[in-house]
DNA sequence: CGGGACATTGATTAAGATCAATTTAAGTGG
DNA sequence: CCACTTAAATTGATCTTAATCAATGTCCCG
């Protein structure tokens, strides 16, 4: 599993759904850079087993599909017909109550698997909505269970993938309902910088893709407090903040706040 | 899938490890109340194949394992050997930090599958401590996936179990991130008091068998505030409050209160 | 019938929500 | 290209909620 050189920012003038360009190697589901950085969820499973499965599966749909920024992957109440693996973009995944409360449970980046949340029933449980013009690879689930029967390796991979979601909900968890405001942007933005330089990108110079209200909706509190957290941090020199713009001036303060309670 | 006539309260008096007494049909993974009350996690299981699993697994290791009071099923760090079926008591899973701080991520009562805490990297993420005596059975977890391998549909289900633990924290995610403390103990009560009829108890009285502390873990709360909002509700004569001993006079309006924000 | 864990209750403080007013940036269409 | 529109972000003043600190009460269990 070598990588291929598609870049990165290929979404910035996004070209209707063209099949991808195939490097001599790689499926057209790993020619991400994620997977070459290893920052990809199912990086793992790139080699061996669960490649042949794709492959397998890609003789028949395998497909990619572009979704505009603001646009849906799939919603809450969307009979689940396929995963999908971020190749471009970003995207937040939501709950929404009757009330119209909202929470985001996450924000995946290049080269995670989304659509988990319609394993329980059949039925997908959050809307997967893209933060900025993004990219997936289909990866239709009947078929992928099938191949996974046959190959206990893969059985296994899959089964940690599933499992994997509850860890990160397991996770934010306890980020909600042990640490204060401050507490809970700190760990957030050291979050989102190691994934950023997980996936080759600069871990203490960035743009976010979610709105202060986003943010707020994924740590339980309001755009205020997120906007006042992310002030106090400035004036502590610990970031540069502008509008959307990050700076992390110093990530071993903001890493002590983090870990504080 | 019958039933067997096995008392739920078996445990009061536990009795070492003594191999189940089998009922003329049932497999002793599914002799317990709670299948036959239809609150069993693993209830749709319990027909058809998945039986066959676990009857097939029986020949060789199914077991059933006695925890005490404050005891441990087990640890944060062990390595995932098995999936546990509880089948008489009431435990509670929590991560603690390097610093102390503990989160109780649910309560599981009888019926519920234990463990899969475990699947993401193989090692147990959290601990699992009895509330009071309980009794398990054991379900070794690498045969039973090796069975499942052999059975699309015994696949499926064990997917959906797995998935059912994101589920269930997405849900708690909620509680957290969106209501105050009033309406994180009406949603406890009231996912308790459902839980406890789904398996054949009385759903407007019943005993609590964690701490106020415990509850107060599970919700990001304090103790103080779990107690001073029972006292609360008691006083609008919504419940009856008697240290752990719980009547709820007034579903309804518990209800209202639940789902306010 | 102690002793200790658990629970309750009160007084005070601090954190964050809420309400409200600007400011800033980013599009959009003429 | 500029004026206009609008979504997003910031900032301030005030209010509410729950945490904190502290004392006391009570029920099991040995």
């Amino acid at each position: 599993m070598k990588t291929s050189d598609l870049p990165a920012d290929m979404l910035q003038k996004p070209k209707a759904v063209i099949p991808p360009r195939i490097s001599n190697v790689s499926h057209p589901a790993f020619s991400c850079a994620a997977a070459s950085a290893g920052a990809c969820t199912v990086a793992d499973l790139c080699e061996g087993s669960f490649t042949r499965a794709l492959e397998h599966l890609s003789d028949q749909a395998v497909v990619q599909r572009s979704i505009k920024r603001g646009g849906a992957l799939y919603r809450s109440g969307d009979p689940l017909v396929n995963l999908y693996l971020l190749r471009a973009g970003s995207v937040k995944v939501r709950m929404v109550t009757y009330g119209g409360a909202e929470q985001i449970t996450a924000f995946p980046m290049t080269g995670e698997l989304l659509g988990l949340d319609g394993i329980e029933t059949g039925i997908h449980a959050c809307d997967a909505i893209a933060l900025e013009d993004s990219l997936v690879c289909t990866l239709p689930f009947a078929p992928l269970m099938a191949y996974c029967a046959n190959d206990a390796k893969a059985l296994l991979r899959l089964n940690r993938l599933i499992a994997r979601e509850a860890s990160d909900y397991r996770r934010l968890l306890f980020v909600l309902a042990g640490t204060n405001s401050e507490e809970r942007v700190a760990s957030f933005l050291l979050e989102t910088s190691k994934q950023l330089a997980a996936r080759g990108y600069s871990s203490a110079d960035f743009i976010l893709k979610m709105t202060r209200d986003d943010i707020a909706k994924h740590l339980g509190m309001k755009q205020e407090t997120v906007s006042r957290v992310l002030a106090r941090l400035q004036t502590a020199h610990i970031l540069d903040v502008s509008r959307r713009h990050l700076k992390i001036r110093d990530a071993v303060k903001l890493a002590v706040i983090a870990c504080r309670h």
